[in-house]
DNA sequence: GTTTATGCAAATTCTTTGCAATACT
DNA sequence: AGTATTGCAAAGAATTTGCATAAAC
């Protein structure tokens, strides 16, 4: 049960996140903050920060895992089931800010999903 | 370019597709085929046969590779996008026999999609 | 003062590479 | 014979674990 204390790594960490909309790499997050957190502590403070409804964590198509701002998540209520998208020229991940419904599925309860496009981004168009 | 010979370690992981039209992990194929062929071996024949339009590849929630069989793939024709579903319960990947239709995103052209649902399958429901 | 978070080193898991030996056509 | 495939050992990338130390409440 989460009461989050107010440390430099969750500063540091959620600070990265304030300037950036899409999704960041842990492995890139690794590198920024390299001189002033341990890796450790990155993965441990970034999984708290998905369970408390702040961050959602995608994976991208290479199987490395990414972290992006939630929107209206909370610890109890987890509804961050937008589709992102993968550039296939500089490996970017961004929100896409769409609807997406999920398919009703005979005799399964679909519970989470994982929506993946890839395909050149904006900037590489 | 890929003409394909006609090896052991062809064979037997074909047969190993051919009883299963779900996916397979490598993971799983590895132990399976454990005495018969090498893990690297295995790597690379799954590798051809999805650049041959036999098999499809898909990534779990883990970030772990399986593979399934394709229907009406070519090594120039990749068509397969239909969604998949991962039991949050014994971890099995099913193909989702679902029309799954990529959205319009402005500016961006999609070349490809991963489509991953989560929750229990019908065995565990 | 007690609980939770951190850093470090080492372990784990999955996948890839290099290269010599072997199998296929 | 010539080319593609295989096995083995070792390397690599990303993530996790254990434990002693330090910081937060």
């Amino acid at each position: 049960m989460g009461i989050i204390r107010k440390t430099k790594s969750l500063e540091l960490l959620l600070k990265e996140f304030q300037n950036e909309k899409n999704a960041i790499s842990v492995i890139d997050l690794i590198e920024r903050l390299n001189s002033k957190l341990n890796k450790t502590t990155i993965y441990r403070v970034l999984e708290k920060l998905e369970e408390d409804g702040v961050l959602h964590s995608i994976l991208s198509n290479r199987g490395t895992k990414w972290y992006a701002r939630c929107n209206g998540c909370s610890e109890s209520n987890h509804n961050d089931l937008h589709p992102h998208f993968e550039c296939s020229n500089c490996g970017k991940i961004d929100c896409l800010n769409i609807e997406f419904q999920i398919p009703i599925i005979p005799n399964r309860n679909v519970r989470s999903s994982q929506i993946l496009f890839q395909g050149k981004c904006e900037a590489c168009f």
